[in-house]
DNA sequence: CAGGATCCTCACAGATACTG
DNA sequence: CAGTATCTGTGAGGATCCTG
């Protein structure tokens, strides 16, 4: 356990924004989204489905996005235990802006990885 | 150095998407971004403007957006140097996508902070 | 003024093992 | 099946000092 006593208090965040970058910006969670995005899964299908995450991550990242109501978890009372994630309408709404992010990064990835050959170009004839 | 010979490789990121994410999911890059908007501007200024950003994070970030081809930097050959940033085309249309995501954050945060409270009151209800 | 070099540290990811 | 607990190292970022 890393927190302590007055950690609960739910400190907030002054901007808005970085709060966002903060959950999507690591290295799972818009992933875990958009595997989402078809319909509910169940954990072991989201390994799967992601494939080089671990356990941990994965739960932990789950866990953060359900408490910022991005996701919900239901867990089935059976035996063996089901547990289905899902989006929620939050999480959903929040693909939209994404996939325009997303668009732009597959249109212009060429241009970063062409600026990266430049720049190191230039370095290189010292 | 923390480099060794067979990095400057430039290894292909496999998804578009999460080079872009590496470069703004940063606490900085974002936020430099946005200070560049308006127009060119110094480093010394861009260290008051952005606020609590120490020299090292905004020269290291400041290099990685030039390299990825989002700013440019300038220097005038003068006494004392001056050094000006300034966005590139590509870091100009990078900011089209993410305003909309700064937008949704904007009139989500309340969301995503109800959804937080709502999370910790069942936990708290043990 | 605009940084580079160095050292430090601490939060976070990975591995392993255990559980309902 | 779907996780949690613990332990440990690693690397990103801060502080400080130095330079063209």
């Amino acid at each position: 356990m890393t927190t302590f006593p007055g950690d609960e208090e739910m400190f907030e965040q002054p901007c808005p924004i970085r709060d966002v970058l903060d959950r999507i910006g690591d290295q799972w969670s818009l992933l875990i989204l958009e595997a989402l995005e078809p319909g509910p899964q169940r954990f072991n299908a989201l390994m799967r489905e992601i494939g080089d995450i671990s356990k941990q991550m994965l739960s932990r990242t789950l866990k953060q996005l359900e408490q910022d109501g991005f996701i919900t978890r239901t867990l089935y009372p059976e035996v063996p235990p089901r547990v289905e994630y899902a989006l929620t309408p939050l999480g959903r709404s929040f693909l939209e802006p994404m996939q325009q992010l997303v668009a732009w990064a597959d249109t212009h990835h060429h241009m970063i990885v062409a600026a990266r050959a430049r720049y190191q170009a230039i370095q290189e004839q010292t």
